[in-house]
DNA sequence: AAAACATAGCCTACCACATTCACTT
DNA sequence: CCAAGTGAATGTGGTAGGCTATGTT
């Protein structure tokens, strides 16, 4: 497992970049992610404390650690004193920030003891960042170059939240209790592509404000213009709690699976039999609202990043590319699905979309997603190569000769 | 309200064999 | 120490069957 950085195998790992699929110590991560503009733009979190493989989502400040979604599930779902526990988001970052100015978006690198005696943790200190100037740091970070440093914004923004709680059809979401920080200072970012991505930014969503926005969605156009996906919700989706409220929520979905599969109503922190309401219920249940696609179940995968999820969500720009579109698109369209068969958000009242082109939209959508193919990791292409052609007999491989059923090449019988 | 049944969808084992890996010579 | 040889392990994709969840009666 991942204690070591995967680069130079010598360090403590401590970042975990989703790009790279990789955990790095913040030496490593620093000299392989300045080694280029795009490298720069690899948006990378901490490792959890508890696993230290997966990226951590969600910062417990009792603990004193940050914590994967999972490990957050485990220790603070079943323990009623664990699950009282106050919660901060994990934010992303991108570029190269120094430890200080990670310090300063809620990336706290030197608060594990342990970590603090490597001598990764010393060169963090000492490193030299060429694009360290880094300015309004807080819930976004700007260089001065308005190039290297970004990093997501939360939700704090009131006209946001009320925005979302319209979309949301706030008057049926049981109690959600969005909390908005103080933070009122305009949230931007200096990079005009990375702005496009994560920056809820001053802009009015034109789609919320309008009350034909629900009724004149279409899942199509969603699927297509996906671009205008920060303006559908007028916020970055990093900060879980400050979406659902963290208190409140007692029902929740989960995903079945990445492999294309429907997701669907799952489980509940009820359903787990642990303190329902209670602590900071950041967990799956919020994490499928967000993102369907891109979350995975803690049954059949447990582990997943969930402010990674949600950046994957909300990231329809594509700047990373590392994420196939069709992932982008689902999430949409997953996500606006949810929110209307949500029991939380009945299809809104002003909306006037019929059922049948509801329905219509639904079974688009369905069909969609059958059709998809995930993109699953081929390590050998050879062996691919080799499946692909090979004969088969209700599925499985025969040997070469026999009797066959099935051949890709010739689809054809040899009975 | 509970039980029985139907349906839909997900998960996994299975197959052959080229390739990869670890170990020995 | 390096190269060659050997054997075990791995990983490909399509399908069937089992399982689970959900919906209907």
């Amino acid at each position: 497992m991942g204690y070591m950085c995967d680069f130079c195998g010598e360090q403590r790992s401590i970042v975990y970049c989703r790009s790279d699929a990789a955990s790095l110590c913040f030496s490593c991560d620093h000299s392989v992610h300045s080694a280029n503009a795009l490298s720069r733009r690899h948006f990378r979190t901490l490792v959890c404390d508890r696993c230290n493989s997966q990226p951590a989502f969600i910062r417990c400040v009792e603990e004193k650690i940050s914590l994967c979604q999972n490990c957050d599930w485990l220790g603070h779902a079943g323990s009623t004193s664990a699950s009282r526990h106050q919660m901060q988001a994990v934010n992303c970052y991108s570029g190269c920030p120094s430890a200080a100015e990670l310090s300063t978006i809620g990336l706290f690198l030197t608060d594990d003891p342990s970590v603090g005696d490597s001598t990764c943790e010393k060169e963090m200190s000492s490193m030299r960042i060429s694009d360290k100037s880094v300015t309004n740091c807080g819930d976004s970070l700007q260089s001065k170059d308005g190039q290297d440093v970004s990093v997501l914004v939360k939700v704090n923004d009131l006209k946001n939240i009320d925005k979302l709680r319209f979309w949301m059809g706030s008057s049926s979401m049981p109690q959600l209790n969005i909390k908005p920080k103080t933070v009122d200072q305009p949230v931007g970012l200096a990079n005009s592509t990375s702005s496009k991505m994560f920056s809820p930014g001053t802009k009015k969503p034109a789609h919320c404000e309008d009350d034909g926005f629900y009724e004149d969605f279409n899942m199509d156009e969603v699927d297509l213009n996906i671009e205008n996906y920060d303006e559908l919700f007028g916020v970055a989706l990093n900060n879980p709690e400050q979406l659902f409220g963290n208190d409140e929520i007692d029902s929740s979905f989960g995903v079945k699976d990445m492999s294309g599969a429907d997701w669907k109503c799952q489980g509940t922190r009820a359903a787990e039999g642990s303190s329902i309401g209670q602590g900071n219920a950041v967990q799956p249940a919020c994490s499928n609202t967000v993102s369907a696609d891109s979350v995975m179940s803690s049954k059949t995968k447990p582990n997943l990043c969930f402010s990674q999820t949600i950046q994957s969500s909300l990231s329809f720009s594509g700047l990373t590319g590392e994420s196939n579109v069709g992932d982008y698109q689902e999430c949409s369209a997953s996500l606006m699905l949810l929110m209307e068969e949500h029991p939380w958000c009945p299809p809104c009242p002003e909306s006037s979309l019929p059922s049948t082109s509801r329905s219509d939209a639904v079974m688009r959508y369905k069909e969609k997603k059958k059709a998809r193919k995930f993109d699953k990791k081929v390590r050998y292409a050879s062996r691919k190569a080799r499946a692909d052609v090979r004969r088969r007999v209700k599925g499985r491989f025969v040997k070469a000769g026999d009797a066959y059923d099935y051949d890709p090449l010739s689809q054809t019988r040899s009975f």
